[in-house]
RNA sequence: GGGAUCGUAGCUCAGCUGGUUAGAGCGCUGCCCUGUCAAGGCAGAGGUCGCGGGUUCGAGCCCCGUCGGUCCCGCCA
C-alpha cells in the first residue's frame, strides 16, 4: 500500500466534524501559496476540501506542497477545523484540513485543457480527453442523476410487477425504419447480423410466452444521422404488458415521470397529463411533439382569405388540402426587418415559400401584403387571432400538413428570438400525442410506410378505412412530449394474424417477403398471442431533461460527434486485411 | 446528400479595407508574499494562423479544395 486510504471524502465535512482527525484521498484542484500559508483543495467526485498548510510550523511539509501540481492524486492527513475566512460558494465551505501529512500518489503532466465548469475548452478537444472532461463537477452531477435515474427506474417497475431481460444484440436486418449497423457473421460469410434498432419484435415474442409484462434498460442503434439531441447508439427503457389498453400504459408511464421528478428533482408534476390527438398538436402547434411550456398557437384562417386578392392565400385556399395558417406573437411589432427576415429564412429550411407578416402599432395594421387584403379580411384576422396594439401577426400558406409544420418551426423560432424561451427554462411540461395516422406515404417509394411500426395496431374504428383509405386510418399510438422533445413512444400491437398481414400488404410487402423477413413473428402471432402493447422511453433525453441540458452528449458517457466518430479512442477504423479475409469481405472503395 | 458557422500561443479569444516585428486574459516557468478560495505582485518562455493549392509586390484576412468541431434541413419504423 503506497497511500493512506481515505477515511472521508471531499464533500462530506462540515462544522461537527471540526476536532476529528482524518485522511482524505483526490485530485489537486488548484493551490493558492500566499508564501506564509499554502492552500490546497482537494477535489473528488463528492465535492472540495481546503487543505491548509503553515510552513512556519511546517517546513518540511510546506517544501513538498510547493511541488504540488493540478491534478496530482494525493493523500491528506489532518484535522478538521473552523475556518478563519468561510467560503459559501461551497458546501464544505465553513471547514478546512489542518495538514499534518500529505503524500503523492500519483503525479500529473500539465493538461491540455483546464478542469473548470467556469470557462469550457473546445469540444473537440474535451471529447478527446473525455475522461478529463469527465472530472468536471457540472458533468459528474449528470451521471450520478442519471446512475439515481436507473436505479428508481428498475426499483418502478419491479414494484409494478415487471420481469427484466436481455435481448439479443445481434439481431435480423429488417427492411423497415431505419438504417442498421451490421454484424458480418465469419461463420455464415455473406450474411450479416443487425443491431437492434430497438428489441421490437423480442419483447413482442415474450409477450407470446406469457411474460405478460417485460421491461429493459437496452441499447438501441440507429445508423442515422446525429442531432444534439440523436446519437447513433442511445438507450431506451423498453416496456411491453399483455392484457392491457392504451390507458393501462399511459398510466404507468405517467407514474414513472411523477416518480423521477419528486425523487430527482424534488419537483412534484400533476398527473394524468394533458392529451391531445396527432391534429390536434398539428393544427394548434404545428408539431407532433409540441412544446407546450408556452402558447404561440397557430390558427386556421384559409376560411377569412379564401376569395382574398392576395393570390398566395386564395391559390393555397384553392388547393386540395391548401390552407392557410396564422399565428399572433404577442407584444412583438418590435421586431426588426432583420429579425423578420430570419423567420422567414427559417421558415425555408422547413419548406416554406414565403413569410407573410402584419404588425398592429396605434390602431393600424402595418404590413407588406396590407395593400391586397380588405379591410373587414383585415378586421376578421385581428379578431379570429385576438390581436392587439404591439402584436405580430405572422402568416403561412400551402398544403396543410407542410403549413402547419414550417408555421411550427417559426413558432419555437419566435419563442427564441421573443425572449419566451428564457422566462421557460426552469418549468415543464408533460403531454401525451395519440393518435398517430397509421401510415405516411413515400412519394420515393410510391408505397405505404409505418408511421410508428409495422406492428402497430390501427384504431378499431378506423379498421375499415385500410381498404378504402389507409393514408386517414389512425393508429393506437401514445407519444409522451416533454418540453417539446420525443420522450417516450409506444403503440398496442397487432395481435392478430390476418390484421398484420393486411399491415405488410399494405406496406408492398409480398407474402413471400413478409413470411422471409418476419415469419417468426406471424407464426407466433397464430398460436395465442395476448393483446399487448407498449412503450419505450429515451433514457438519454429523460436524463438530459432531469439535468437541465440541451445536449444528449452531456448525459453519455462517451459519445459520438456529430460525423459519428469517437474522437478519444478514434473509431471507426480501419481494420487488417486478416480480419477482412477472415469474414469473406472485399472493400468496394478502398482508400 | 444539402445549408449555416467555427478552426490564430497549452486553453479561451481579439486581430480593421490585404501592408512593418500577430496581441490580450487564463495557464505554464522563476522570484516575492500569513487567510486565499477566479488569491495578489514582478519577470519570463511560448505561434506550421487546421491542412493543401491559387490570386497578389505582399495573405491570419481574398479564391478553390480538403480535414475536423457545432447547429440545422433531409434522414431518424
Amino acid at each position: 500500500m503506497n497511500f493512506r486510504k481515505r477515511t472521508a471524502v471531499c464533500g462530506e465535512l462540515r462544522p461537527e466534524n471540526a476536532g476529528q482527525i482524518i485522511v482524505l484521498n483526490g485530485w489537486v484542484d488548484s493551490t493558492r501559496d500566499h508564501g506564509g500559508v499554502i492552500f490546497t483543495n482537494l477535489r473528488d467526485r463528492y465535492g472540495i476540501t481546503q487543505i491548509v498548510i503553515s510552513p512556519e510550523t511546517q517546513p518540511e511539509l510546506a517544501a513538498r506542497a510547493r511541488e504540488l501540481k493540478a491534478e496530482y492524486v494525493i493523500w491528506a492527513e489532518g484535522t478538521v477545523r473552523m475556518r478563519e475566512n468561510p467560503n459559501p460558494k461551497i458546501p464544505t465551505g465553513l471547514v478546512e484540513i489542518s495538514a499534518s501529512d500529505f503524500g503523492v500518489i500519483n503525479t500529473a503532466e500539465l493538461l491540455p485543457f483546464e478542469i473548470s465548469d467556469e470557462q469550457l475548452a473546445g469540444e473537440e478537444l474535451r471529447l478527446r480527453y473525455r475522461y478529463l472532461d469527465l472530472r468536471r463537477p457540472a458533468l459528474q452531477n449528470n451521471f450520478i442523476i442519471r446512475s439515481k435515474a436507473y436505479q428508481i427506474i428498475h426499483n418502478y417497475f419491479a414494484e409494478n410487477g415487471f420481469l427484466e431481460f436481455e435481448t439479443p444484440v445481434l439481431t435480423k436486418s429488417t427492411p423497415e425504419g431505419a438504417r442498421d449497423y451490421l454484424v458480418p457473421s465469419r461463420v455464415h460469410k455473406g450474411s450479416f447480423y443487425a443491431l437492434p434498432q430497438s428489441p421490437q419484435i423480442y419483447k413482442q415474442l415474450l409477450m407470446v410466452s406469457g411474460f405478460d409484462r417485460y421491461m429493459q434498460i437496452v441499447k438501441c442503434f440507429r445508423d442515422e444521422d446525429l442531432r444534439a439531441d440523436r446519437q447513433p447508439e442511445f438507450t431506451q427503457i423498453d416496456v411491453e404488458m399483455s392484457f392491457v389498453e392504451q390507458n393501462d400504459i399511459i398510466s404507468l408511464a405517467e407514474g414513472l415521470m411523477v416518480k423521477l421528478w419528486r425523487e430527482i428533482l424534488e419537483i412534484e408534476i400533476s398527473a394524468p397529463f394533458r392529451r391531445m390527438s396527432y391534429r390536434e398538436a398539428m393544427s394548434r402547434y404545428g408539431s407532433d411533439k409540441p412544446d407546450l411550456r408556452f402558447d404561440l398557437e397557430l390558427h386556421n384562417i384559409t376560411d377569412i382569405v379564401c376569395h382574398s386578392e392576395f393570390s398566395v392565400f386564395a391559390l393555397a385556399a384553392a388547393e386540395e388540402n391548401g390552407a392557410v395558417m396564422a399565428m399572433n406573437a404577442k407584444n412583438c411589432a418590435s421586431f426588426s426587418r432583420k429579425t423578420l427576415d430570419e423567420l422567414t429564412e427559417h421558415a425555408r429550411k422547413y419548406g416554406a415559400k414565403g413569410l407573410a407578416w402584419m404588425k398592429f402599432t396605434d390602431g393600424t395594421a402595418q404590413s407588406p401584403i396590407a395593400k391586397f387584403l380588405k379591410d373587414e379580411e383585415i378586421s376578421a384576422i385581428k379578431a379570429k387571432l385576438g390581436a392587439e396594439d404591439g402584436d405580430l401577426l405572422l402568416f403561412g400558406a400551402g398544403n396543410w400538413g407542410k403549413c402547419c409544420s414550417f408555421m411550427g418551426a417559426v413558432r419555437l423560432e419566435t419563442a427564441r428570438k421573443s425572449g419566451i424561451y428564457e422566462n421557460i427554462r426552469s418549468k415543464f411540461s408533460f403531454h401525451w400525442v395519440t393518435e398517430f395516422p397509421l401510415l405516411e406515404y413515400s412519394e420515393d417509394e410510391s408505397r405505404y410506410a409505418a408511421c410508428h411500426h409495422p406492428f402497430t395496431s390501427p384504431m378499431s374504428e378506423d379498421i375499415a378505412l385500410l381498404s378504402e383509405n389507409p393514408a386517414t386510418a389512425r393508429a393506437i399510438t401514445h407519444d409522451l412530449v416533454v418540453n417539446g422533445y420525443e420522450t417516450a413512444g409506444g403503440s398496442i400491437r397487432i395481435h392478430d394474424n390476418a390484421v398484420q398481414q393486411t399491415m405488410f400488404d399494405l406496406l408492398g410487402m409480398s407474402r413471400e417477403e413478409a413470411e422471409k423477413k418476419f415469419g417468426f413473428l406471424l407464426s407466433a402471432l397464430r398460436y395465442g398471442a395476448p393483446p399487448h402493447g407498449g412503450i419505450a422511453f429515451g433514457l438519454d433525453r429523460l436524463c438530459m431533461l432531469l439535468c437541465g441540458s440541451e445536449n444528449i452528449r452531456d448525459v453519455i458517457v462517451f459519445p459520438k460527434t456529430t460525423s459519428a466518430l469517437s474522437l478519444m479512442d478514434g473509431c471507426p477504423s480501419d481494420v487488417s486485411a486478416e480480419q477482412l479475409k477472415e469474414l469473406g469481405i472485399m472493400l468496394a472503395m478502398p482508400k
